[in-house]
DNA sequence: ATTAGGG
DNA sequence: CCCTAAT
C-alpha cells in the first residue's frame, strides 16, 4: 500500500481532503466508538457544568443561578439482531457469505463548514493569565439587541478547545452582516459566502500563529459546535499531535482545534466527527450557522447593535447583558442497574449515560422565570434579559436533541420537566468524582470517567442483563446520579484550558489491556464469525462494551494471532492461556482458509453461488 | 459505516 | 491504539 505518511493539510484550507474522496460514508463516526472516548463527554458537562451567573453591565456579581436541564433521549440501541445463525460456525463447517460489497453512497460535500473564527486576541489570550479565569467561567456579554441564539453559542464555546474564551462578546457592528437571525441568513448570501469564507481561511496557516481574524478585524469568534462528540476530540487530538509535530506549543493547540473546525479538509476521521455533528444538529440548529457564531462572538462589545424596527423593551440604551456561566449542573439522571452489577459497571453506565446525553446532540435552552423562551429571534431586550430585568431569573438547560436514545438501563422520569421550574430546584446529588483507582496513577482527567476496563470479569452475558434487567424495575433502587461540578470538584478541574499541556480534547484513548474474559469473548466470537466480520463480532460480543470498536477487536484478534505465533518468552503483558492462543491460531487458520476459497471462487467466477 | 492493514 | 485507504 501507499506509503502515506500524514499528511499536514493544515495549511492551506482547501475544501477537498487530502485524502482520497472516499464516499462520504466513510468519513462518518465510527459508530462504535463514538460515544466512546471516555473522556470528551465529561470534557463538555465539566465544561459546561455549574452554576451560571448572570450580572449586569456592571458586573454586579448576581446571585449565582443554577440552571441545568438536561433531557436526553434513550440512546439507540437499534442493534439490528443479525442472525449469526446462517453464519457458519468453525466447528460446523459451512462455507458461505459472499463478501459483499458495501456501496458507498456519497453524501453532499462538506456542509459541515463550520466556521470557528476566532480572533487573534482570543487566541493569543491562550496560554495566557486570563485563560486561566476562562477555566471556569464563561463570561458572555451579548448585547441586549443580540439574538438569544447567542446563548447557545455561549455554551458552546465553552469547550472546543478546552479554551474558553474569556470573554466573548457579541456586536454586528463587525460591519459585517448580521446573520444571526435564520431569516437573515436565509435572505444574505453574503451571510454565507462570508462565513464559508471565513471558514475557508481559518486554517491551519491562520490558526498556526497568524491571527487573522476570520474576515473582520472585529471578529473574535469561533463555534465550537460539538464538542461533546468524542471524535471530535480526537480530531482536536490529531490535529494538535500532527501540529506539535511541526513545532509551535501554546498557540499551536488553539490553532489545532480551530483548524480542524473551520478546515474543510480534515482527515477521515476529523470528516467524520464533523459529519456526525452535524447530522444531528443540522435539523435543530439552523440558526446556528458560522455567521451567526461570528456576529454573536464579535468583539466590539460596546458598539452598538443596530436594532432596526426593533421595540426595546427595556431601554434604548446598548446594554450588554453579561452573562458568565461558571458552570452547568447536569440534572437527574436515574439509572437502574442490578444489584450484583459491579461498582465498575455503574460507573460505566453512568459514562455512557452521559456520553449519549452528549453525543445524542444538546442545545441549550433558555428559561426566563422558569419560563422556557422559544423564539430565538427574539432579541435579550425583547426577551427581557436584559437591563432593569431580573438577570437572576434566567436559567439556561441543557436539552437533548429530540429523537435521541438514550442508553437502555437508563430512564428519564417521564415528570422531569426541564423546563419547568422543578427543574431548578435542588436534586439528589452523587458527586462522581472518584477516580477509578487503576487510573489514577499516572493519568489525568480523563481517566476519571473511564470505565473500569475490569468490567468485563461478568460474562458478556451479563453484561448484557446489566442493561436489560433495568429496563422495568422500580424506582426503587434508582439513584439519581448527578455529576456535580462545584468549583472544588474535580470536574472543573477537567475543563481544558488552552494552557493545559496536555489537552484534553485531543487525548488519546486510554489503553485499556483486554481483560482474558474479553479475549476469551473475542476469540468465541471469531470462532463462530469469522476475521471479516468485525462488527458482528462486535455486536454478538462486546455489544455493550463501549469501549472496545470494532476496529478494536480486529486490532486485538491481530495482536492475540501475532502473540499466538511467537514464543510465550516474547509474550509480554498479561498472560493469554496457551489454550486459548491455540484456539486463535486455528481460528484464524480456519477463517483465512475460508476467505481464501471464497476468493478463488469469485476469481473462477463463480461469483459466491459456493459460499453463499 | 465497515473492513483491512500499516504505523 | 491510531490513521488511512478502500469498500
Amino acid at each position: 500500500m501507499v506509503v502515506r505518511k500524514r499528511l499536514d493539510y493544515g495549511s492551506r484550507g482547501h475544501q477537498v481532503p487530502a485524502m482520497p474522496r472516499v464516499p462520504s460514508s466513510a468519513r462518518g463516526k465510527r459508530s462504535a466508538r463514538r460515544k466512546k472516548d471516555e473522556m470528551s463527554p465529561f470534557d463538555l458537562l465539566a465544561t459546561v457544568a455549574g452554576t451560571l451567573l448572570v450580572d449586569h453591565e456592571n458586573s454586579s456579581n448576581a446571585p449565582s443561578i443554577n440552571a441545568a436541564a438536561l433531557t436526553y433521549a434513550r440512546k439507540r440501541k437499534s442493534v439490528k439482531a443479525e442472525q449469526y445463525d446462517d453464519v457458519p460456525s468453525l466447528k460446523s463447517i459451512a462455507v458461505e457469505n459472499c463478501i459483499a460489497g458495501s456501496g458507498g453512497v456519497c453524501a453532499s460535500p462538506r456542509q459541515a463548514n463550520i466556521c470557528l473564527a476566532e480572533n487573534s486576541s482570543t487566541r493569543n489570550e491562550c496560554g495566557s493569565s486570563r485563560s486561566l479565569e476562562a477555566t471556569n467561567q464563561v463570561q458572555v456579554q451579548q448585547p441586549m439587541d443580540g439574538d438569544t441564539t447567542a446563548l447557545y453559542s455561549l455554551v458552546s464555546s465553552v469547550d472546543l478547545d478546552g479554551r474558553p474564551p474569556a470573554l466573548v462578546s457579541s456586536d454586528s457592528s463587525s460591519g459585517v452582516p448580521l446573520c444571526i437571525h435564520e431569516k437573515d441568513r436565509t435572505t444574505s448570501p453574503l451571510c454565507h459566502a462570508e462565513a464559508r469564507h471565513a471558514a475557508d481561511r481559518d486554517d491551519d496557516e491562520n490558526s498556526s500563529g497568524c491571527t487573522h481574524p476570520c474576515t473582520t478585524g472585529n471578529n473574535k469568534s469561533y463555534m465550537p459546535q460539538y464538542t461533546g462528540d468524542s471524535r471530535i476530540r480526537k480530531m482536536f487530538a490529531s490535529k494538535i499531535r500532527k501540529a506539535a509535530r511541526n513545532k509551535m506549543c501554546g498557540e499551536m493547540s488553539n490553532k489545532g482545534s480551530k483548524l480542524n473546525l473551520c478546515g474543510k479538509k480534515i482527515s477521515t476521521t476529523r470528516q467524520r466527527v464533523q459529519r456526525a455533528m452535524f447530522k444531528r444538529q443540522k435539523p435543530v440548529r439552523r440558526h446556528f450557522t458560522p455567521s451567526s457564531a461570528k456576529g454573536i462572538l464579535t468583539e466590539a462589545s460596546g458598539a452598538s447593535f443596530s436594532v432596526e424596527g426593533q421595540n426595546p423593551l427595556c431601554g434604548s440604551e446598548d446594554y450588554n447583558v453579561k452573562l458568565r456561566i461558571k458552570s452547568f449542573t447536569i440534572p437527574e439522571l436515574f439509572i437502574e442497574i442490578p444489584e450484583n452489577a459491579t461498582v465498575g459497571s455503574l460507573k460505566r453506565t453512568v459514562m455512557d449515560v452521559v456520553t449519549s446525553i452528549i453525543e445524542s446532540g444538546l442545545r441549550v435552552g433558555v428559561l426566563l422565570q422558569g419560563k422556557s423562551i422559544q423564539d430565538d429571534n427574539k432579541t435579550l431586550r425583547q426577551a427581557r434579559i436584559c437591563h432593569g430585568e431580573n438577570l437572576e431569573n434566567i436559567d439556561f438547560t441543557l436539552e437533548c436533541e429530540a429523537g435521541q436514545n438514550s442508553s437502555p438501563g437508563v430512564r428519564i422520569p417521564e415528570e422531569m420537566d426541564f423546563h419547568g421550574a422543578d427543574a431548578m430546584k435542588p436534586l439528589a446529588m452523587v458527586k462522581c468524582e472518584e477516580p477509578f483507582s487503576e487510573t489514577k496513577a499516572g493519568y489525568n482527567s480523563q481517566q476519571r470517567v473511564q470505565a473500569s476496563p475490569n468490567r468485563v470479569q461478568s460474562e458478556h452475558g451479563s453484561v448484557h442483563s446489566l442493561f436489560e434487567t433495568t429496563a422495568h424495575e422500580a424506582s426503587a433502587s434508582s439513584q439519581a446520579i448527578v455529576p456535580v461540578a462545584s468549583p472544588s470538584s474535580e470536574a472543573l478541574a477537567i475543563v481544558p484550558v488552552c494552557k493545559s499541556k496536555r489537552p484534553v480534547i485531543g487525548q488519546r484513548r486510554i489503553r485499556r489491556p483486554f481483560s482474558l474474559p474479553e479475549v476469551e469473548a473475542l476469540v468465541e466470537a471469531v470462532e463462530q464469525l469469522g476475521t471479516g466480520r468485525w462488527r458482528d463480532v462486535k455486536m454478538l460480543a462486546f455489544d455493550n462494551t463501549d469501549h472496545r470498536t470494532y476496529v478494536d477487536l480486529k486490532d486485538k484478534w491481530k495482536t492475540l494471532v501475532h502473540t499466538a505465533s511467537i514464543s510465550p518468552q516474547q509474550r509480554r503483558g498479561e498472560p493469554v492461556p496457551q489454550g486459548l492462543l491455540d484456539r486463535v491460531l486455528a481460528a484464524q487458520a480456519y477463517w483465512s482458509q475460508q476467505q481464501q476459497q471464497q476468493l478463488s471462487g469469485k476469481a473462477s467466477g463463480q461469483g459466491c453461488s459456493s459460499s453463499c
